[in-house]
This record gives C-alpha cells, sequence and structure tokens, in this order.
DNA sequence: CCGTATTCCATTGGGTCCCAAGTAATTTTA
DNA sequence: TAAAATTACTTGGGACCCAATGGAATACGG
C-alpha cells in the first residue's frame, strides 16, 4: 500500500471514529458533537448571529440553524432577534447552557486529543505543518481538473418514492 | 493556536473540503463519493458480500446496505443471493457499473491526492506514519474515561414531533 | 421616497452515517 | 432432529451536512 493510501485509510478511519464517539457522548450526554461545538464556540464568543456562527464552525449556514433550533429546544441557547437589525440572530448561552459547557467539554474530541498530544512536540509540530499545509492548497484548488463532458445517461442513483 | 487545535482544526477543515468536493462530483456525474467508494471496491474485488464490503469500506453494515441499495436501482450493481448461503449477497457490477467506474474515478479524493502526492516522499511517510499511529490508537482508546455520572437532566435536545 | 438589490434566516429535499430491531437462513447444541 | 444461538441483511429513527428556495428586513441608486 502507498503512503499516499495509507493517508487516505487513515482518514477515512479517523473521520469513522470519531462519529463512533460521537454516538456515545450523545447518547450519554443528550449532546452531539455539533452541539458541543456550537455551545463552546458560544461560550467563546457570545452575542453572535447566525451567520458568523456559521463561518465559525467552518459549517453551512442552515447546518447551523438546525442544530441552533435544538439547542434552543432544549433550553441551552437563547435565540433573540437583534433590536438593531432585524434580520440578525443574537444567540447566547443560558444559565443551563453554560453549565451543560462546564460539565460537558468536547468528550468526543477528547480521544483524538490524548493521542496528538501524546506525540513528540516536534514530531507533532511537523505533522499539524503538513496537514495545514495539504489543507490550505486543497481549498485553493478551485475544481480545477473537475471539468470533463458527459454527465446525464448515469442518471443521479437516488430513490424513487 | 497551539499545534493540536492546529490539527483538530485542519481535520474539520478537510473533511468539509472533502464533503463539498463530494457534492459538486455529485451534481455533476450523479454518484456521490460513497456510490463511487463502493463501486471502486467492487471493481476491485467482485463477488462480494454486504459484510465484506462493509469492512473494506470501514462503514456499518446498514450503511452499506443503502448505498449498494441506489446503486442496484441505478442499475451499476447487480445484488443477487449466493446459491450457497442464502443469507449472503453476491455483489458485482454490472457493465454500466464497469463503464460508470471508468469515466469517473473516485474524483473527489482526487484533490486531496493531488496535495499529498505533492509532498516529497520522506515527508509523506512521515506524515503517513504518525497519522496511521494516532489512529490506531484512537481505535484501541474504549471509550476508557467515559463514564462520568449524571446525564438526564439535559435532555436530548431533539426535536418534538 | 420608491423600487431594486442584497443580506440574514428558516425550511425543505436529497444523501450519508450509525444504532437498534426485526426477519431469514444456517449452524450448533441438547 | 428439533430448539437455540448465530450470522447476514433490511428497515426505521435520529442527527448531520449542503444546496436551493422563500420571506423579511435593510441598503442603495435615482
Amino acid at each position: 500500500m502507498t503512503d499516499t493510501q495509507r493517508i487516505l485509510d487513515a482518514i477515512r478511519r479517523l473521520v469513522r471514529q470519531l462519529r463512533l464517539f460521537d454516538r456515545a457522548a450523545q447518547s450519554r450526554l443528550g449532546l452531539s458533537a455539533a452541539q458541543l461545538f456550537i455551545l463552546a464556540e458560544l461560550g467563546k464568543t457570545p452575542a453572535l448571529s447566525l451567520g458568523e456562527l456559521a463561518d465559525r464552525t467552518h459549517t453551512d449556514q442552515s447546518s447551523a440553524s438546525t442544530v441552533v433550533t435544538r439547542l434552543v429546544e432544549a433550553r441551552l441557547v437563547a435565540r433573540q432577534r437583534s433590536p438593531r437589525d432585524a434580520r440578525r440572530l443574537v444567540l447566547t448561552l443560558t444559565r443551563a447552557g453554560r453549565a451543560a459547557l462546564r460539565k460537558a467539554p468536547p468528550v468526543t474530541q477528547q480521544v483524538l486529543v490524548n493521542r496528538i498530544d501524546a506525540l513528540p512536540p516536534a514530531e507533532r509540530k511537523r505533522f499539524a505543518d503538513t496537514f495545514t499545509q495539504i489543507v490550505e492548497e486543497m481549498g485553493a484548488e478551485k475544481s480545477a481538473p473537475m471539468l470533463f463532458e458527459d454527465e446525464g445517461h448515469t442518471a443521479t442513483a437516488r430513490r424513487r418514492k
């Protein structure tokens, strides 16, 4: 197996592991990783709008919306309209939200963090450098070689009712 | 920002990037990354059962099941029952499936692969080594420090109908 | 001031993933 | 050999993610 394939495989397994830990945490604490992540961000910076929150969590505005909705229903987040600009939201943690955050740190990632922290500092730095570089270049690569021809007759494999 | 945080951030962004490229490829080719991945695996090793396929793709059996169902509906995969053991499936690519695979390689990961392949071999190997190590140790870490108390009164933030 | 653009959200549709249950079929065991 | 346990899949439910839409509210040019 080439090193490239080993890396792809590692990514795939990593993502799966994270999802599994997420599930576990969710059924124990009642909060998913996404919910905790939003909660943490709101803990760091209160009074964010939905769009700002989406940016900070590297996710889509609509995704953030649904997660926030759940948190509001759970009474962990207060969702108000900005008085200055009625389009914007003003999101803040409730008392219960702060409490939840305090007792339920990002458990999911913790397993990963433990592994990373166990690395020798020099290796960790190298790893971080390489990883960051890859991701940044990936973001730059604007769907360059993605414009072939054809399309169509493979007809989107999807359910029919 | 610590190196650990940089790594976490890189992972998060990487995952998002992959999803975005996936979406793009999906709307161009009609096949999602998951579907292509399954297709590719079936191309490498025909006549797999669903469970074997799930193992090879590091995913859940039920997840594989739904993806395969879509591929069968798209007539890219043939799903037959094994004559020896009627519980098992025998999955193979159809003619159209092979054709689709030929003209639609794993486009999604390609962007990532390009970046990885651009690294100096030595750095790539170091990266792969570290990454593999992290993931393997993560898999070993059996939800060790995950058993706190409480639970309940945060009441699973979920929709109520 | 008015009409058009733009911005900010909520909602909906399509997909992926995982778990928990349920259903067949096969193997083991009493 | 009949009952019990195991294996292989499917289905339903919940959570997420993104794209596309639509509705308000605000900004802007004439």
